[in-house]
DNA sequence: CTGTTAGCGCGTTCAA
DNA sequence: TTGAACGCGCTAACAG
């Protein structure tokens, strides 16, 4: 049936033991490093595997073991150097754990996000790593991960739940800082363009920009607040909006680069001069921010380390290491300016747990 | 010992079958719709299965078919539209014929491409798509793939192989075309950036735009190629290598767009005005080339497309259906010409299979 | 249309 | 230090 099946028989343990005159138990034994085989045995059998072309079978251990050493990863898209960053560093820790990943993208959608979880779930993952999509409105498709014990870990796009840890950057503060460096800079009039705001990362990233705003006696407009999904073409509109406006905004701060540099390029078109009419401001330290001209300010923080962290304290949990309590790792992030002539990173914070 | 262990035993066909009174054979055979189960029977199995909270067992299964239902996907790097297009595509077309991905990047190293190969080999994937690694010089680490009668489709990134399908764009021709449309707009001193020349790719690239030279009675100089990493700081260095050229190139074709438009930054930070001065072309038309100044004239193709086309390729032989022998399946590709006032398609090419 | 039987390859008692 | 025997959960004959 299969073009796949392959007619010589997979050699196993048994095989193995035959050839050595000894028992499959020996052998299964002896493949482990289990400390009571003798060291002779031992190496006769590894020997006698690589002769015969011997392979580990998986789903046999699984099914005895319960257990599948393997990690499910949910991530809205794959397609940002952030992302591929996170799944590089979940996937080094993950790897000399001993563990493998299984990636899959919600695309943005809560349908294909629950429909990752049922798979992951049917893959009897032993834990799992999400990044919510923009359109998911509860979590109840993780339910079974969570009544089941499987411990699952939110990331960059978290959600606060009593079993479930974080790992995740100070999204309010960076917010707060960016506004704050747009005050100083003597912006007045600054447009807020945010993402879904069932997205705690957007909720706290506007919260931040509000709080700034208060805290410098500018108050908020309702008209500088856009929320939308943080595409090109969404840039493009909210630059057209800022353009409509009767008084028109000098600084936009943007909740990723990719619309950011969206709505800087139409401003552009439309005359204005960046940053002298108006400055922008964007999120993430996408590569694309150092390619606009002028180069985009902009919140940096590595997708490595919060891939490793979460892949590490997922890994702590299934070696039963650490709390079970949900506890909310804040990882630190920069704020990278690049919209004046000097190019300087202008804070760094530490690790709020340190 | 795992924070995952649940107390709670599982459920399986067995409790179902005695729940049912019937045996389990028959609640396995309901379970997978067989036809030769009477319906009312599957409703009464599948209504107790929800009912007890039963779960599928993905483990005993692969045990008893020798399959996994699983294909493995390498790619250099998951930080690209393009790349993102083309899982999504890949995750469709399996999804839907009951098949799950295994993703994971090589980091253009052959290196860590062999250990992803090899983790693939032993979790005993069905079939595997591959794109080739920058570094990768040869396809020994697959061998075990094609040995033991495993499709293997290299995508994209090819390599020729007589048992290995490619499924690609004709990259000769589209660098053909993009170096034609630079000459017709009056260029006479093009240089090429490309990869790295054991991709093919690359290489096919590099003859086309050769060949479109000699074809219009331009000498080819070894002055006008640079073979590099594509990456920004490349393009900036290939940007300062044109400069310093005795005569000026009035051109420059790269391989990328992320290093066509590094290169463009660069020649326009050191004055150069773009299209006047010097024409820029790209290739694969990622997000980024419409946010450059001037926009990016590239060579588009689509990822989604080549995502399906690869899955489907795969299943095919999975299933039995399509021949073993290896087959070249061209897609199509565009030539996006964004450097002149007007924006057009210029040409379309059709599958050449069609 | 349904039941019986016999493994798939491995890990893990319990004995020796 | 090693072996015998059983079972993880499911599917594929073969019977009826």
């Amino acid at each position: 049936m299969s073009a796949a099946n392959n007619n010589e028989k997979e050699v196993t343990i048994y095989d193995i033991a035959a050839a050595l005159n000894i028992s499959a138990a020996t052998v299964s034994r002896g493949l482990k490093n289990h400390p009571a085989i003798r060291q002779t045995t031992k190496d006769r059998i590894f020997a006698q595997a690589e002769r015969m072309g011997y392979r580990f079978n998986t789903f046999a251990r699984n099914l005895r073991t319960k257990r599948t050493y393997t990690i499910g990863v949910i991530v809205p898209r794959l397609n940002s150097m952030f992302m591929s960053d996170v799944l590089a560093g979940m996937e080094k820790i993950s790897n000399e754990a001993g563990y493998e990943l299984i990636i899959s993208q919600s695309l943005e959608t809560m349908e294909k996000e629950k429909k990752n979880a049922a798979t992951m779930f049917n893959n009897r993952v032993d834990g799992v790593l999400v990044s919510l999509a923009y359109t998911t409105t509860d979590i109840d498709h993780f339910r079974r991960f969570i009544d089941k014990n499987i411990p699952l870990i939110f990331f960059d796009r978290a959600f606060e739940h009593p079993h479930c840890p974080n790992v995740v950057i100070d999204n309010h503060k960076a917010a707060y800082e960016m506004t704050t460096h747009l005050i100083r800079q003597g912006c007045r009039r600054i447009v807020h363009i945010a993402g879904h705001l069932n997205r705690d990362v957007y909720a706290l990233r506007l919260k931040g920009f509000q709080e700034a705003l208060a805290d410098n006696g500018i108050t908020f407009d309702e008209d500088a607040l856009i929320v939308n999904n943080l595409g090109i073409a969404d840039g493009v509109l909210a630059a057209q909006h800022m353009l409509s406006l009767p008084e028109r905004p000098d600084a936009v701060f943007a909740a990723n680069d990719t619309c950011a540099v969206a709505c800087m390029q139409e401003l552009k078109r439309n005359g204005l001069r960046v940053p002298d009419d108006v400055r922008v401001a964007g999120f993430n330290n996408d590569p694309i921010a150092t390619v606009v001209e002028p180069n985009l300010t902009t919140i940096d923080y590595r997708g490595h380390e919060m891939g490793e962290v979460a892949a590490k304290t997922l890994i702590n949990l299934l070696n039963g290491v650490g709390d079970l309590q949900a506890a909310a790792i804040v990882l630190r992030h920069h704020l990278i300016i690049r919209d004046s002539t000097q190019r300087k990173k202008l804070t760094e914070h530490e690790n709020k747990n340190n």
